[in-house]
DNA sequence: CGCAATACCGAAAACGCTTTCAGTGGAAAG
DNA sequence: CTTTCCACTGAAAGCGTTTTCGGTATTGCG
């Protein structure tokens, strides 16, 4: 006889009709006495829910979301192929909507406008109920739009319209955290090499660097040199410094790939990190930090801390509270070897 | 009068029903247009998309998936923190699946076992289709059990009963594609610094070395030191190897974080990379490769086409035709800097 | 012109759940 | 003893689709 299933079929779910049957009385019964509805005697709700338990029922949620008209989804759409910034921030989110919720659907654009608008197209018709974007650098991103189906907020990088919800690191009190550390170090020579100055983040971290300099009453070591985000140009600007200013007692970098090439070139060019210089890098990247010789010290952007407010955030929009404008989390400061104070 | 909205309420999304009316038809009818079933008069099915298109219809996921008993999403566990190993696999998964297909659920256990058994019974409840699990390591990990409701996949670590079905990489292979390597460039006298002994990465990638050399009619320059996956390993194990063999001209390391190590230590020593020893390393982290003085050579665990081949198999487990045992990937060679030619 | 076959369409059921509303029985009040 | 009220339960509708099946209009054929 025909028999198209190619093995045995696995068993079919149980509903809550049959959950009813075991406990004899109706479905609308047994789904009240589920959902802690209060129009059910005691001891009927308590039959129901230990037949539940024997035939271990899961309501399904197509069902109930067809109802409800939710689907107690949201969708995280990244452009960050490598996930260094997006896994923590999923992470975040997950410990803010608890596990069971709210589950995420990660989306990876690979920095592709064009696959984003699929993915968001996907996503929508998915009828998530909300969705969280993280963008690829810090810099202002463009708006998904006004007028989606569902609430947005941006994270790590915001979004360009005011009017749109946006969670992201404090850059700005980043770099005054790592001048503060530097200078509680007893450092009062330090300079500043960063990454890229075509990236908000390269900019705002010199400010916030220069100002707890000036709040000091020191000048920094030199202008910030400026390049790229690599362990090379970290390499090179450190020689540069060392020429120009053999002076200098500490060396704020723009990331951690960049100190990873500072102290390298020290170490070769016979200044001892910390006790001659000492050596902070952005972003405490765990793989850089800890194979560095001394270990970095590095300021952590709270990225799990900024998941978990983009997930508060897109919270209450779904509930209809939604906020705007662009909220800063602070970043914090990781001691490791390359940083101690002057002995 | 009572106005519940705090704001301008999203609008109601458009139904089957409406698409039907603008078209003139029943739902019945303008279902079948849209799919294209064939009981429908081409003039007819024209009207239905027409009106489709013009509001924007997007069939309701939930209400199909309440009749077809499938939700189209599967749910990728993973255990791997950073992000290094599923991030991958999710993208070759999302290629497979096709965008807008079939979604993904990230969950990350953080390596916690009861954590990852509360993700399963959440993507349980949610009626996933299907189960990706990534390992956190490679070595064969528990099975999640035989009569879960829905097919899994294990890729990246194989589970420990032979009836699941795995998509591993091949390690074994991997350490004869990297030897094969050093070979073509005219190395002859190999040292292999490996990881933790306790991975079974570590033990696969030099046995594949180790038939690879034998296989060429050489023998390993000293035995396999193993130690820890880390950047201080590699370079203490590099000064170690420099005074034992002097006469060695490459090494072969058990990751890109050793290989760092193993490069600096060389460099330090004197020794030019890739001139007078030529150095390579697994996983090909772009982080670390190209940061290194030169730049590292490194094994491609071709994590994307695991990822792929894993969506494959979840794929056709769920229409019913599972496989099972252990399927491996090939890996691949990146050329960089710290691998050349004998001149 | 009559009949069967065909092409097309729509009513209705079904998926699994929640919610509304009417109904039942018993207890309290008159 | 009758009336009112309350606590509890279940029938039924509805969420948005797909699918089955019966019905009608049209066509082809004898």
């Amino acid at each position: 006889m025909a028999q198209p299933e190619a093995r045995p079929s696995r068993p079919r779910a149980v509903t809550l009709s049959d959950v009813a049957r075991l406990a004899g009385v109706s479905p609308a019964t047994a789904s009240k006495a589920l959902n802690g509805r209060s129009q059910v005697r005691a001891e009927t709700r308590e039959r129901v829910i230990e037949a539940a338990e024997r035939l271990a029922f899961r309501p399904n949620p197509m069902a109930r979301g067809l109802l409800a008209g939710r689907t107690g989804t949201v969708g995280l759409l990244t452009s960050d192929l490598e996930g260094r910034f997006s896994i923590p921030i999923l992470m975040g989110a997950e410990d803010a909507f608890g596990v069971g919720k709210v589950a995420v659907f990660l989306c990876d654009a690979r920095g592709d406008a064009i696959r984003e608008q699929h993915h968001v197209q996907a996503l929508l018709e998915r009828r998530v109920d909300g969705l969280i974007v993280v963008g690829s650098r810090t810099d202002p991103r463009p708006s998904l739009g006004r007028d989606l189906a569902v609430p947005v907020v941006y994270a790590y990088a915001p979004s360009q319209d005011p009017a749109d919800i946006s969670i992201v690191q404090d850059s700005v009190g980043a770099g005054r955290l790592a001048v503060q550390h530097l200078l509680a170090c007893g450092r009062t020579r330090i300079a500043h090499v960063s990454g890229d100055p075509g990236y908000l983040a390269a900019r705002e971290r010199a400010q916030g660097a220069g100002e707890a300099l000036a709040g000091a009453g020191l000048t920094p070591v030199g202008d910030t040199l400026f390049g790229t985000w690599s362990e090379g140009w970290g390499r090179a600007a450190a020689g540069l410094l060392l020429d120009r200013h053999p002076e200098l007692d500490a060396i704020l970098c723009g990331n951690d790939q960049i100190a990873r090439g500072v102290v390298e070139t020290l170490r070769e060019r016979g200044r001892r990190v910390p006790e001659d210089v000492a050596v902070m890098g952005f972003d405490n990247w765990e793989i850089l930090t800890s194979g560095s010789r001394p270990p970095l010290t590095s300021v952590d952007l709270n990225l799990e801390e900024v998941g978990r407010a983009a997930a508060r955030a897109l919270f209450s929009a779904i509930e209809g509270s939604p906020r705007s404008g662009v909220e800063t989390r602070p970043c914090r400061v990781v001691i490791r070897g390359s940083t101690a104070p002057l002995s």
